[in-house]
DNA sequence: TCCACATTTCCATAATGATGGAATTATAAA
DNA sequence: TTTATAATTCCATCATTATGGAAATGTGGA
């Protein structure tokens, strides 16, 4: 992941109605919701959620589909997936031991652990 | 890690100078680095490094020590961690399975699970 | 077609964030 | 104490983001 996208998905969570919006899609995956149920559950005008919902799906971290009159807005995992893997790379000195806890968060062998794979592509 | 916390802390990241910095400091952990180093690494005017030096304190993300003329700033790691599992826990839906790359990151038994954690919590 | 509703776009406004020159404060060496 | 350097604060300016009413667009049913 490129530190351009990783800054426009942290800045697409930094903000209290959208964190809202999207914790809200993840308790409603995979389906999603309306965004007419949406700004119900949450108390935003129509105008306010298409706009933080543009920053959403903008960041890939939610996708829409429509359905009948409806458009179902649902969480994209993989983009969050990803995000959380860019920030272990990045948390995680190359002088091993400085991040155990974060690092212990990795289950080794699943994937190539965070300093390894930042070594291998600049090297 | 409370909400509010959790965006202060993504606002904080999400910002091209501050995110070099907060990488450039995480290339030089534990011992970090002083503004006049990682002003002239990346080129940012003395005010304008403050200031991103401050949200980044603010945030919990770095911290500093004066040692002589100088202070340096630090990356606080376990920050970072919190984050990271903040995002974990609210990347996995209650409804398992929707969240299978994300979750296999988790090393089970290291720490509880996220979707657990959650559900003691609000039970 | 016409209507009802869902969603987005347009637009103006308000709030927040970023930037850096200049002045100020802090620390240590001469 | 004087001087040099490090870092922060002050302040003005510019840029970006958030908000929501009203109008426009899209969709399916009558």
């Amino acid at each position: 992941m490129q530190n351009r996208q990783a800054i426009t998905i942290l800045a697409a969570l930094a903000q209290e109605s959208r964190l809202a919006v999207y914790r809200l899609l993840i308790e409603h995956a995979p389906e999603g919701l309306a965004p007419s149920a949406i700004a119900e559950k949450l108390g935003l005008a129509n105008a306010t959620l298409s706009f933080h919902l543009k920053e959403l799906s903008h960041a890939g971290l939610v996708s829409s589909r429509q359905s009948g009159r409806f458009i179902y807005y649902a969480p994209v995992i993989e983009t969050m997936d990803e995000l959380v893997g860019y920030l272990t790379d990045h948390c995680c000195s190359q002088s091993a031991g400085t991040c155990a806890t974060a690092a212990a968060r990795c289950a080794p062998g699943k994937r190539p652990a965070a300093a390894t794979r930042r070594r291998r592509a600049s090297a």
